[in-house]
DNA sequence: AAAGTAATTTGATCTGGAACAAACGTTTTT
DNA sequence: AAAAACGTTTGTTCCAGATCAAATTACTTT
């Protein structure tokens, strides 16, 4: 049984001490663009698309990006928000599913599939990732499928706070800690609509709605200052 | 690598080469309800609640179950159908997330936890199960997200269609073979509504429209004999 | 088969969020 | 620094789907 507490994929390569790992997995990066093992992308660069072929797997070591689909008419849903740690490129058939986008500057750990396939430890650091993001669909799934706009984007805010994402602000907070906290969005008003699934209008009323509220402050249009967090998360629909 | 055409979890004992598996799988069944390796649901049962603490994962023999959360109001979103081959049960942490319940009379094949993370070869099923799912969840976001009632029905209705599920109807059918199909929804509407982020009065509506349209035909309440796949399809979205 | 119960359909009205439109800020280009 | 381009906010109108309310149909039970 792999350790519970790991947190980077990329730090099994010392370990793994059984089968495959034919190969050693950290190496300088630097040459070019794409280093063999290491890649770098610049805010909204795509790295692969929806029916492109799948073989590689990426860990985000830096950044943020997102997954999304589109319908023919050009509708847009983004399905995940990818952060520091975890992986994309996973397919169960020989093509992606969605298209994967940056979000920010990011930078990533590039693995061959078969790397992946030939050891069983790294087989189960996958197995724990995609579990995790079920989790995060399914509630997402809540999100879409129930929630309203003031609760969505409430629900969203939470997921920003280191700690509260989840099933954060249980009960009144400790004594002396202010429940204040400055996020970063890291998305436009339209990718967070598209993840939403609501307008560019919608979502800016909602905000403004909670700055007039006194609950947040815009600091910059993608910086948002929590000045109550407690009261976004009684917002979100699951208190 | 495991043969890409497994599609039964419970298969692999037979063939289990390597590692783990210390018991053999199949069992007689019989000793009444829970027989340690089988199980039989009625419809409307409940396997295992949100919260309940995750120690088994099984396997889908017979019939159809549904994985779904609750908010505190009770608002309800069902977020995966599983139907005869499909595993549920995975979780990340140490509880499940959803609840699980029987739509119809089911009989599950029932592994414990350890079971699984003992053989490389039942992880990587359960990988291709999870990859599977993944798939699953990205299109029903977007279908939560993005599409109007009619299109969330006509997807619903395309999903029980056998070889039609997914990105099927593309292009004209075969000659001579009737572009028709009865399909059991095994679901009440409210079930269906809740899947589909609707209100049971708007499934029932939209239902109502196929039916003037003539697409579809409905001959008992949850049993439908669509007239004209290819209409459905072309009202899905994603056409 | 009749009575009772539950699920579904249909009708009428209401409303949250979409769509359209314009004004306002912010960043980039020249 | 002015101009252009882009993203965001705010205002107005509209409509798809929710909500409320019966009526109808389908199942159970007796």
């Amino acid at each position: 049984m792999v350790s519970a507490t790991l947190t980077k994929f990329s730090d099994l390569d010392g370990q793994a001490p059984f089968n495959g790992c034919q190969e050693n997995f950290k190496q300088p990066d630097g040459i070019g663009k794409n280093t063999g093992r290491k890649q770098r992308l610049s805010a909204h660069d795509v790295l692969f698309y929806e029916g492109d072929k799948a073989e590689r797997l990426y860990e985000v070591l830096r950044g943020v990006m997102m997954l999304y689909k589109l319908l023919p008419d050009g509708r847009r849903q983004v399905v995940y928000i990818l952060r520091e740690g975890d992986m994309l490129g996973f397919s169960n058939r020989e093509f992606f599913d969605c298209t994967a986008e940056a979000l920010t500057e990011v930078e990533l750990q590039v693995f061959e599939s078969r790397e992946i396939s030939t050891s069983p430890m790294m087989q189960h650091y996958v197995n724990r990732c995609l579990l995790s993001q079920m989790e995060t669909l399914h509630e997402h799934t809540v999100l879409l499928g129930r929630k309203s706009a003031l609760e969505r984007v409430s629900t969203f805010l939470m997921s920003l706070v280191p700690n509260r994402g989840g099933h954060g602000c249980s009960g009144p907070i400790e004594e002396g800690k202010p429940d204040t906290k400055t996020v970063a969005l890291s998305m436009t008003r339209q990718e967070i609509a598209d993840y939403l699934g609501l307008t560019i209008e919608t979502v800016s009323r909602v905000i403004s709605q909670l700055k007039r509220r006194g609950l947040i402050k815009v600091e910059k249009q993608d910086s948002i200052h929590i000045t109550n967090i407690c009261g976004i998360c009684q917002l979100t629909g699951m208190h």
